[in-house]
DNA sequence: ATGAAAGCGCTAACAC
DNA sequence: GTGTTAGCGCTTTCAT
């Protein structure tokens, strides 16, 4: 490991003067020609400075503590770790991931994460709901992912169910639909992204000049009678078109098409939330997708979360390439207490 | 934050006899009394050591490296994960995870590793093939989990593909299907699941009294002409039994069944292995699965790593409460190079 | 403009 | 048995 010690020796001056270039507080303080000296020899050398044992002076380790559950039951935690890893990146951090299944609890990772010392926490749900922070993570700077803070005290980032729920709506109506079904689902926990789609859904319906009915929505909630009300949706409505909650009740809407002897893309029109990629990929290409912004909620929350702990570290931040169908938010963009997030993809087949 | 120093001071004794105390190297240097109250007062106070202070001087933070790509697009790396931290929070070791899909370079990430200190790496790849590892892991401990070391230098954790195939058709004889097809994958990199499975699936077959027939095999690589051969099978061989390599697989094999009007559980049984848990828990019970064991394969690979770090670290090891259904492997599992792992889980219905 | 020195929390060699 | 001391790599105050 190359050290300060190392190039001040190289370069023949002090520690001191080593770190004020390093860190840039070289301004007006130290000669040009001596900082000049010491950048060169210290890339040379390829000095990276040591950030453990900086924190052990700034109280400030650059880690970023990422808490979720459901990281081995859904497939959506690894889009929203790397959205939080990529923006951490890029910034200048690293992302402590740790889950709160297998059995570890929760208060317990939190105590491991501080004691790794991280400058913050992220706390990500796997959907957008109201949840309680734990109480452990009042006193460090904490931004809430996917979910929004019941006391409306922690800074949050959420998808726009709105929007969601309107888009995919919209491209029914623009595909001719007549009779648009929406495929819900009421269980609890998930009442914003309902309530929000379901009103995207009304709302795109009013715009295209259908009435809404409300015999062609289903809230769909146990497995086990789930096929069975859609089956009855399919035979009472005869509907065209579907716009499904998520991608269980897409299947739902499949299986019930393959039993009818419909073909999606040609009979009727599906549009499904967040449904797996292997459908889409390998099997019914012909199925449109809303994908929520997994990748973009982690990135902007830990962006937020990072200006929260050093404001000015957040400036000439360029946004991921991996995101460019995002709308253009500005670095200062995660607004506090909700900032809306949208992935306008609308896939067109 | 309470150190070391706090506790000396209130206990009156220097702040080497609370580290050596600390650290459980007092047996026999130090006065039982002196130990007994040092510790007391630790407790009371409720002090942690700060692994970051320690690591200064030990050149150890106790913190593992998790590499890989595609966290974001498959749904296995989550059970991989969670499964490292569970070993690594058992052995009082944290993880850090970065993915190197996202744009991130993947040597870029493993300097970023090194600079925070880990004591490791863990090399993950999502589906079980022969692999290069990054010549910058070499000089440290490395293990790698789903993926063998083409030189065969490093060890690595990697699950018994001969058994799942085994396991699976053997269900599928027991379940008394006469003709049972294997619908498999040549895709290249998957060579040794295909290879071990199809092998597993001969060897059932045989010790089932039943003739390996060539024709009862497919194996699908593009997704376009996927439907088709597999549809094709469906025709020419009529079977009643399927295992099927991998959850896109699995698909085919239903939307077949459903054009056939057949019904999975009553005309025909499949087995597939690791499709996703949204077909099974929502929709078709009546699916048998094998689940390839990412828990496991991300927990023993911490352990074997944490046993290269530190060999003593791993004694009094409790295996996890989430993993009963593997083998009774001792601590001393993980054997150097290649263990064979298998989660015996063909699920009855 | 630069360096000496102190100290972050901890470990370990060495004295007493 | 226990304390003193030095030092890990870095930042920061204070002399010079």
């Amino acid at each position: 490991m190359i050290t300060m010690r190392e190039i001040a020796k190289r370069t023949g001056v002090s520690v001191s003067t080593v770190s004020l270039v390093m860190n840039h507080h070289d301004e007006g303080r130290v000669n040009p020609q001596t900082a000049a000296m010491v950048r060169e020899t210290a890339h040379k050398l390829g000095y990276k400075v040591n950030p453990l044992a900086r924190s052990l002076r700034t109280n400030s380790t650059r880690i970023l503590g990422f808490i979720s559950d459901e990281v081995a039951t859904t497939p959506f935690a690894g889009g929203m770790i790397l959205g939080a890893q990529t923006a951490a990146s890029q910034l200048g951090y690293m992302l402590i991931t740790v889950s709160t299944d297998g059995g570890v609890r929760e208060d317990d990772e939190i105590d491991a994460l501080k004691r790794y010392g991280v400058d913050g926490f992220l706390y990500a749900e796997m959907s957008n709901r109201v949840t309680d922070v734990p109480s452990k993570l009042l006193d460090y700077p904490t931004v809430l992912a996917d979910a929004t803070d019941r006391n409306g005290t922690i800074p949050s980032v959420v998808p726009d169910e709105f929007s969601i729920g309107y888009d995919a709506t919209s491209y029914l109506v623009k595909a001719g639909c007549q009779r648009i079904a929406y495929v819900g689902c009421d269980a609890p926990g998930v009442e914003q992204a309902q309530s929000g789609r379901l009103a995207g859904y009304q709302a795109a319906l009013r715009d295209g000049g259908m009435p809404y009915d409300e015999s062609l929505v289903t809230n769909v909630t146990e497995p086990k009678t789930a096929v069975e009300s859609v089956h009855d949706l399919f035979d009472r409505e005869r509907p065209d078109g579907f716009f499904c909650f998520n991608d269980a009740r897409t299947l739902y809407v499949y299986e019930t098409a393959a039993r009818h002897g419909l073909t999606i893309g040609k009979d009727i029109s599906v549009v499904g939330v967040d449904h797996h990629r292997v459908f889409a990929e390998t099997l019914y290409p012909a199925l449109t997708t809303v994908e929520l912004p997994h990748f973009e909620m982690g990135y902007w929350a830990a962006v937020k979360l990072v200006s929260l702990i050093d404001a000015q570290a957040v400036t000439n931040l360029k946004p991921p390439t991996t995101t460019a169908a995002i709308p253009p938010i500005d670095a200062n963009t995660p607004k506090i207490h909700c900032t809306l997030l949208k992935k306008g993809s609308v896939a067109l087949h």
